[in-house]
DNA sequence: GCAATGACGCTCT
DNA sequence: CAGAGCGCCATTG
């Protein structure tokens, strides 16, 4: 493909980055109901290994109403690590709850028993 | 373009 | 087990 230089706009930059997070989007619309993943984890089955906080960006980065399952995405302690005010983090701690997850007293949730185990690469 | 910030995580202390 | 340090990267001032 000619390497059109110099022209390329900022709208183009903007595809270009939105592009990079599909393969997030991909792997956490996979997650099932009652399940959870690490923003690690799908940073790795992304094939992203190490840019969990790229994982963050892109939940942060989704539309109202998107169909991702964004609540499904916890941290590595297995708890609901949300950003300031919105209070989402409540709205992602109920979703949760009513799939079956459950949290203990701390608020976290045991992974050995809800953390998505995906069978072989896909 | 540099510095600070943020839905993160691993290692070392 | 809590906290500090460091790595990673997009976004913002």
């Amino acid at each position: 493909m000619p390497r059109r230089f110099g022209g390329e706009s900022a709208h183009r930059r903007r595809a270009e980055t939105l592009n990079r997070f599909s393969p997030i989007y991909a792997v956490a619309a996979r997650i099932p109901r009652g399940r959870v993943a690490t923003y690690g984890q799908i940073a790795r089955l992304a094939n992203l290994p190490g840019q969990a906080r790229l994982v963050g960006y892109a939940m942060a980065a989704l539309e109202d109403g998107s169909r991702i399952p964004w609540h499904r995405v916890v941290n590595a302690k297995g708890g609901v690590s949300l950003r300031s005010g919105g209070g989402m983090d409540a709205v992602q701690r109920l979703r949760l709850e009513r799939e079956g997850v459950r949290f203990d007293r701390r608020g976290s949730i045991d992974l050995a028993r809800f953390r998505w185990r995906p069978r072989a690469a896909r």
